[in-house]
DNA sequence: GCATGTGAATTCATTCACAGCT
DNA sequence: AGCTGTGAATGAATTCACATGC
């Protein structure tokens, strides 16, 4: 039913930051059309789903192909497969997390995780009490052989959540070890050189968000 | 030193999402020049620390009044109370917590809430073996009394750390407790009225981005 | 008739460039 | 001289609107 798939150009580089995020988005809205037993969904609906406009999710799907079908909408199974390759969820990761403190403990047994492909080798931390144990399931490895047991066990994608003094030694070890790619939840900003990928999450800048929306609240109801 | 601060207007509806997310950074930075002991700042340096441009530093700040001296820069210490001012990190807000697994567990004890104003005021899960038990230090306390006590303690932020299926109907219940500000660690796209500010952290979809960034570049060296 | 796919139009965000102040 | 503050210019993202195909 697939009409057809774009090539993968040079112009992928100008796929947008908010169209992945909202291809995320609809990625997950099809899992739960798919277990609602629709087969088509049309742009409108996916649309009402993630409060977008229906032109938004068209644009968006269009940079990769055209998945549609006029006058029907879009074959749910056949969308849902699409999107997990173009986000690269149709394959496992090889992950590491470094620090099993509050964050990293809640991420190791975070389902999401092995659920779309994101495979959690190794777990390592400095703390001797936690090194060579067992941690919900997972050995903890001593990060002083970070490096090498990264390069060892291919890893491709490595999590930081160790506090945020310790954060940037841990780049510099991921880098040399040749890992490209970092999600980081420490609370700082890390410098990392120009071809490796970070992206930094900070839950207090989301209850910040919050804190801004309920100030402005306020501050407009005196008005 | 700061000269005037714009007066809130219907005008606040008008502030981007990014803009926001940038103070949320600027403020992070200017706590760092603090601690460096730095009196004054350049736009151009507050830009060099996150990537951006001195113009957008500038331009965000302008939105909100004029906080730089010409041919100096920003104070410091001020332009960082401004700003905690503008994102309401000048008080402290009243936040309640559903959902004591992992993800929760890692909230309760995560320092930066706190240090930003963000007080948890009550935990509450629907297990028994759980409630009336002291969690890290916090009561645990029965979610079927959730409405009445997050009135009782004037809880102003809900966060929702619960599996995916229970989520709306925590979010009900919020709701009809008057709590209009929800910050939810479910992966599940909630539905909330018009006047619920709602926000979804979805520790997957972070990973999805890099997932995406390593597929584009493997398609990349194809080429 | 219905819903996609997409150029054109529009809206929104960022950057430029310079007047104005210290 | 140095750096802010801001209209104007540019660039990016979104929405419109309609031709196209089922």
């Amino acid at each position: 039913m697939i009409k057809y798939v774009k090539e993968f150009t040079k112009e992928m580089h100008r796929i947008s930051e908010s169209t992945i995020h909202r291809l995320s988005l609809y990625y997950r809205t099809l899992v739960g059309l798919q277990r609602e037993r629709h087969i088509t969904v049309s742009s409108r609906e996916l649309a009402k789903r993630n409060k977008f406009t229906p032109a938004q999710v068209r644009k968006d799907l269009s940079f990769f192909g055209s998945f549609g079908t006029r006058g029907l909408g879009y074959p749910v199974s056949e969308l849902k497969d699409k999107i997990a390759s173009i986000l690269g969820l149709n394959k496992t990761w090889n992950v590491a997390l470094v620090g099993v403190g509050n964050v990293g403990s809640a991420l190791v047994s975070y389902k999401e995780f092995s659920r779309q492909g994101f495979i959690i080798k190794k777990v390592f931390d400095n703390d001797q009490r936690k090194i060579g144990k067992n941690h919900k399931g997972i050995l903890v490895s001593d990060v002083r052989y970070l490096a090498r047991e990264l390069k060892e066990d291919k890893i491709e994608i490595v999590i930081i959540a160790v506090p945020a003094s310790e954060a940037q030694k841990v780049v510099a070890e991921v880098v040399s070890a040749g890992v490209h790619t970092i999600l980081n939840f420490a609370p700082t900003n890390l410098k990392v050189p120009g071809n490796v990928v970070l992206r930094t999450v900070n839950m207090a800048m989301e209850l910040e968000h919050l804190s801004f929306a309920l100030t402005k609240r306020g501050r407009i109801k005196e008005l």
